[in-house]
DNA sequence: ACAAGTTTCAAACACATGTTTTAATTCTAT
DNA sequence: ATAGAATTAAAACATGTGTTTGAAACTTGT
């Protein structure tokens, strides 16, 4: 049984990307790794950058769906519902699906992050816009667990996508669930101490204790409106 | 008075590589955008690589002496020391240094990011033998103030490092020092838990107890030792 | 078995890249 | 002012890039 050329071409791509970023690598780099012929990136995906888009397409479309099937979970178990669930429900499929891939740990992680540094105008809008619907599902999730919201609870949660992200491409084969635990204990206790921050702050100030959800509109939360 | 060639390259060339990434960006460009010769790169810095690391250590110089000189304040200041204090010296100069390149907020956060992800053997190597010397001072800095040094810790220090770059390279031109205070405690609550949380481990299960700063070895922390 | 549609292949194309070379220019110290 | 060094300039070089092409090989439905 042999491998459709298409499959061959995304999992070689995604590797050599990983590795050595999306400009670094070659086609015939790629094709000659994954044993096609040098035309089949033009005549399969159309072009290298289609190329970049559709290995991301389906890495991403995993994640959320794995994602969003274990907040839901979350949310089914108790209301409230458990922040550690949450955080867990975010942070677990992805040290997984990075250390799934067999071989080198941190890949898949690792072209996160090169997506995220690049400033390539179409995969961005390809990633924030499937990004955007499930962060604002967890966000909101957030908000139902922690009994006052963080002022800047997008902040927060940017620095669990960093601290995750990060050390999943510092990781090489370690230990999932050690991380997993480790990191949603971590962020867990950030959450709670900055909702308490915001506690403190409203009650000596309370002119500010309005507009807590307005804070959630930039970066990641927002949607493309075309 | 005009500034020097090199100076100019090295400017250009660290806009453009954050912005467009170090493969993407071409010698003519960047020389064009600095207004000088192609040839300037080759006859000053000898490659396109060695323009890469130079890019490179010089914000790295700076940014080492800046932590480090705040946090010899913050052991001064007290005994055991603030971890807030720490934390901060480790945050801040980072922030700053990002907020403080006109124009793009994340400049040089991005670039991190990048040289990051990179493979680049040279790149890597420059960066953490940098690194590495200033997240030990750190490390130990770290173990002083608390009154128990978590089990993990380099993963700890990894998801502050995490949660800085990623929310750098995702901050505009957003109010740094509330970014920082924002960050520092974040960070602060999530090290203060996972002590405790290795108190409990090892009440429970003394023999776990001795082989707590065994786990500083890998990663950042680990020195070249060609 | 055969024709029509897919997919693979090798070769070529047009162009952009980092680097080198050689000459002109500017700087610097005497 | 002038010789010698350092720097800039323009052009060419060799190589590698993504993409296109047109024919061959394969697959599929009848």
């Amino acid at each position: 049984m042999k491998e459709s050329t298409l499959l061959k071409l995304l999992d070689t791509a995604e590797l050599l990307f990983a590795d050595q970023g999306f400009h670094a690598t070659t086609l015939r780099q790629i094709t000659r790794e994954a044993e096609v012929n040098l035309a089949a990136v033009n005549y399969h995906l159309g072009s290298k950058d289609a190329l970049i888009v559709a290995v991301f397409q389906r890495r991403m479309d995993d994640l959320n769906k794995q994602r969003l099937s274990l907040l839901g979970e979350a949310l089914k178990a108790s209301q409230p519902p458990s922040l550690e669930r949450i955080l867990e429900a975010f942070v677990h499929p992805a040290l997984q699906m990075s250390a799934r891939s067999s071989g080198d740990g941190g890949r898949f992680m690792r072209l996160m992050m090169r997506a995220w540094a690049e400033n390539n105008t179409r995969l961005h809008r390809v990633i924030s816009r499937q990004y955007s619907h499930v962060m604002r599902s967890f966000a909101n999730a957030v908000k139902q667990a922690l009994p006052v919201v963080p002022a800047d609870l997008r902040q927060q949660l940017d620095f669990l996508i960093g601290a995750l992200t990060y050390s999943m491409a510092e990781t090489e084969d370690s230990d999932v669930e050690q991380t997993a635990r480790s990191l949603v204990r971590f962020a867990c206790a950030g959450l709670r101490q900055s909702a308490q921050q915001t506690v403190k702050n409203s009650t000596t100030d309370p002119s500010e204790s309005e507009h807590q959800d307005q804070s959630l509109t930039p970066s990641l939360l927002q949607e493309n409106p075309a």
